[in-house]
RNA sequence: GUCCCCGUCGUCUAGUGGCCCAGGACGCUGGCCUUUCAAGCCGGUAACGCGGGUUCGAUUCCCGCCGGGGACGCCA
């Protein structure tokens, strides 16, 4: 093979862009990217029933959103129909491929007869092989396949997989409606595109001799394959809608770092040696190779997605973040764009929440007027009596203290004195303040929560505190 | 049902005959740190599906079984 492939990715645009297509699309475009190839974007519709324009840009936006950039494409199968028919009709000519006028029905009659006959699995009698041809006549067109010996081909991934031809039957390659069916029109891409490494999920195995027959018949040399495993449900079965989370889009909105999900994806099937586990893109553009590929199916795990996504945030400069946390921010009906202390929060919070979602739910609390909601058990526990000395204390302190008292510094050191002076443990104080400043009893360090709300809020909100003692 | 693919901790994986009484990571869990919650650090938990071979020696090779997944369309 040439040190430059030509691979491309081929999704058919009938909904989201899911998981499994996202790291085909990872997987393939890494492999050109690494080798410096070219990546073709194409875009299978010949189904028109199911395929839909949203669809095309849903899918376009994600690989955007990933960071996958193609080189040639998008190109669409229903632009091609006449390449598709060319190459039906030479096969027709050279009779390699045949007219069939079997309607629908019929066809399903003899799989229902097959069947009850006990056939272990459908194959199309070839009544129409010796037909006269009538192309004006409603038809399909069938490729002729051989009726025994066997394909053999050498997967990338997988090793050497050899598929017998009494399980290949006379496929159609061209519908009635003069579209290609899947098999024709991947190959016929594939080969007028000058793909010569093809890599798809596992599913596409039994298609492979197929195609390869196909191939054949054209007089076209097959590309290598590569089948990648499977990407499964917690419940061991094919990824799919019924386990909720499974399109990219919807990880993306949920205020997950594109990052994130490459470096999950990649090593879903993917491993370099036996410790690294973070990969950063420049390198995942170092290492990756279909050669690590493994090939058992995987399951997809949320919780490890959440932690390379906290990982990620880590990483992320808090600059980088504010952007996109105002964007979750704005989500919740809050309008933040442009206020200084997103960086903070971002700062702050990166290490205490595993997604800019999870993060703009809990600094919400930041640009709101007062508390709009209060833990009862925080309440019950910290705003009482006892506290009330120490949260006047420090509302004074806010109140009377000159700027340098009063910035996080200084404040701290005002506090540990105040809490040595009254013989306590800073949480004494420090529970309570929290409790009235953000409703809850968790959040930064003390004096970075008043800074984040800021002085006057915070008056305001230990004020609300006090009256709410009884 | 038939054909194909797959089978190491709950999960993602390393491992290509001795380095493995199996390594890393997520999760779970004990501890440290600490004004809370996280984060971080240190420790623990837990796996070679089963049965036959081959071999001085099998997680690694072969066969059978079992288990899981996928494909059997005028879908892709």
């Amino acid at each position: 093979m040439s040190g430059k492939p030509r691979v491309r990715f081929a999704p058919s645009p009938t909904g989201y862009l899911h998981i499994g297509g996202a790291r085909t699309a990872l997987f393939n475009w890494l492999y050109a990217r690494r080798l410096g190839g070219t990546f073709v974007l194409r875009i299978e519709d010949t189904d028109r029933s199911r395929s839909t324009e949203e669809s095309v840009q849903v899918i376009l936006d994600g690989m955007q959103w990933l960071g996958l950039d193609w080189d040639e494409g998008p190109i669409r199968q229903t632009d091609r129909t006449e390449i598709y028919k060319g190459h039906a009709n030479r096969l027709i000519e050279k009779d390699l491929a045949y007219r069939c006028y079997c309607t629908p029905e019929q066809v399903e009659a003899m799989r229902l007869k097959q069947r009850e006959e006990g056939a272990a699995q459908f194959r199309y009698p070839g009544t129409c092989r010796r037909q006269p041809q009538h192309p004006d006549q409603p038809h399909v067109v069938r490729i002729r396949m051989p009726e025994s010996g066997e394909t053999t081909f050498d997967d990338l991934v997988k090793g050497r997989i050899t598929t017998s031809h009494d399980t290949i039957q006379d496929e159609v390659i061209m519908r009635s409606d003069g579209l290609p069916l899947y098999n024709f029109g991947v190959v016929v891409d594939d080969a007028t595109m000058g793909i010569d490494v093809v890599a798809r999920g596992d599913d596409h195995i039994n298609n492979t001799a197929r195609q390869i027959l196909i191939y054949e018949a054209l007089g076209y040399e097959p590309p290598r394959f590569a089948h990648l495993p499977m990407i499964l449900g917690q419940d061991q079965k094919r990824l799919s809608k019924r386990h909720g989370a499974v399109s990219v889009t919807w990880y993306r909105e949920e205020g997950y770092l594109s990052h994130a999900m490459v470096n999950y994806l990649v090593r879903l099937g993917w491993s370099l040696d036996d410790k690294t586990e973070i990969f950063s893109r420049e390198e995942l553009l170092r290492h990756f190779d279909l050669e690590r590929v493994g090939c058992s199916a995987a399951v997809f795990d949320p919780e490890k997605l959440q932690w390379l996504n906290q990982h990620w945030m880590k990483e992320t400069s808090d600059e980088d973040l504010a952007s996109p946390l105002a964007e979750q921010l704005a989500r919740l009906g809050i309008d933040a764009a442009g206020d200084p202390r997103l960086t903070r929060v971002a700062e702050l919070y990166k290490a205490r929440a595993k997604t800019l979602k999870e993060m703009a739910e809990t600094a919400r609390v930041y640009f709101t007027d007062g508390v709009a909601e209060f833990d009862e058990k925080a309440k019950r526990k910290f705003l009482v009596e006892a506290s009330r000395p120490h949260l006047e204390q420090v509302r004074d302190q806010l109140k009377a203290g000159t700027a340098c008292q009063i910035d996080e510094s200084g404040l701290e050191g005002w506090m540990r004195d105040y809490a040595e002076c009254c013989s306590l443990g800073l949480g004494k104080i420090a529970q309570p303040l929290r409790v009235a400043l953000v409703g809850k009893t968790a959040s930064p360090g003390i004096c970075e929560t008043i800074s984040l709300v800021g002085r006057e809020e915070a008056i305001r909100r230990i004020d609300a505190a006090l009256g709410m003692i009884e």
